[in-house]
DNA sequence: CCTTGACCTGGAGTGCGCTCCAGGTAGTTG
DNA sequence: CAACTACCTGGAGCGCACTCCAGGTCAAGG
């Protein structure tokens, strides 16, 4: 508890523990499937833990086809709260039944 | 026996049948997807049964995500006979697998 | 004969998902 | 202080799989 040493990587660790080449990091964040990135002082990118388990997040369902847009809307509905838990649940079902039908 | 009625569809016919634009068609065949499609004398396609078979071939690879690099690939292989039957056989199989991947 | 509509060709344009580049800054090392 | 490296930004470029377009041909109908 009240330990303040958050682990905060680098572009470069970033890309290494995530396998997404740093241009594709800042893609997303154009894109807005990844916000609130710190910074350094030096303005430089400081991703934190949760970053890390979200691009592994995006990669899944990006490697399994969805896109970038739906992405983007699932963003979208995550900062509007809890209460488009059910909407959120719906994406991934309706995701995991298109690629489940790929294979049909 | 000896029936030469062979059915023969027009562009807009075998769009129809297949569900594949008029454009698409046309880029399969400058992409070498789709072979020796038969001419009217007035110089306008005219698609077989065979060939309507085989877009739907096509399509099914290519809604699962075969590139048409490794169709054109594919096709390579029919040409040369049967004797490469083991391979085309291989590919199949290699992109089912890769399907199956997408799910796990 | 003239229009209409389906078709032809070569080539340009589109949307997606990155990927690369030029020009500049910030911190570290010798 | 100079060189080096990692990073910054905005914007251009790329490969894929189509999709659209301009300008022309051809057969049928009025």
């Amino acid at each position: 508890m009240g330990n303040t040493t958050n682990i905060e990587l680098t572009p470069a660790e970033m890309s290494a523990r995530t396998g997404v080449s740093i241009d594709t990091l800042r893609y997303y964040e154009r894109e807005e499937l990844l916000r609130d990135v710190s910074r350094a002082d030096s303005g430089h990118r400081r991703y934190s833990q949760d970053d890390v388990l979200w691009v592994q997040v995006l990669r899944c369902l990006r490697d399994t086809g969805m896109t970038i847009q739906d992405l983007r809307r699932y963003c979208d509905l995550g900062e509007q709260g809890s209460k488009t838990e059910p909407e959120r649940y719906a994406m991934l079902i309706e995701h995991r039944d298109l690629v489940r039908q790929q294979v049909a």
